[in-house]
DNA sequence: CCCATTGTAATCATATATGATTACAATCAC
DNA sequence: GTGATTGTAATCATATATGATTACAATGGG
């Protein structure tokens, strides 16, 4: 898990997309098909996604995967 | 490794960009910071692929990683 | 003709992403 | 104030994503 930035950026992301909508973690888990641990563990940065879940997430949050992408990545830090 | 056809279609996207480019999969391999085996795989959709090593890909490609991820995702299935 | 490069491919080892389950404090409905 | 909901959190088990290595056929350069 390199690219720890990266990964803070779309949790915050992806929490923006979710509470702009009124969901809870279970609503988007249910509508998106992935696990409730999944969504908390995205939104808080714990781990990495796969682009499966992405696209699914994308789905559950109607929007185009691209869309989903669409968010400010943080430079890469000096030491990588 | 569900949602196949999404990892067909960005393996084949991927492809593309870097065949623009005329770069070998080692080429490319070696300005993301990813193994080659990791690049074979993921054009050949062998395997999903993790929101780290996608951003790193964009910043191999030098694109940002929401053109990275613009690709026409296939619908769904009915089989999910 | 060699020799290097390239894409494909398999194997092994390891890290990790995901789901299932459980729990718990805070909040909210009523 | 009791009971459901919510976010947080940890744990366990399992699948899998990634790297390292090796190999090999095809291709191309010289």
């Amino acid at each position: 898990m390199k690219n720890e930035l990266v990964l803070q950026a779309f949790g915050q992301h992806l929490r923006r997309l979710r509470e702009a909508r009124g969901w809870s973690q279970q609503a988007l888990a249910d509508v998106a098909d992935v696990s409730k641990p999944t969504i908390y563990r995205l939104e808080t940065a714990r781990y990495s996604v796969t682009l499966d879940v992405l696209a699914s997430l994308a789905q559950g949050l109607e929007i185009p995967l691209s869309e989903l992408m669409q968010f400010p990545v943080p430079p890469r830090s000096s030491a990588d």
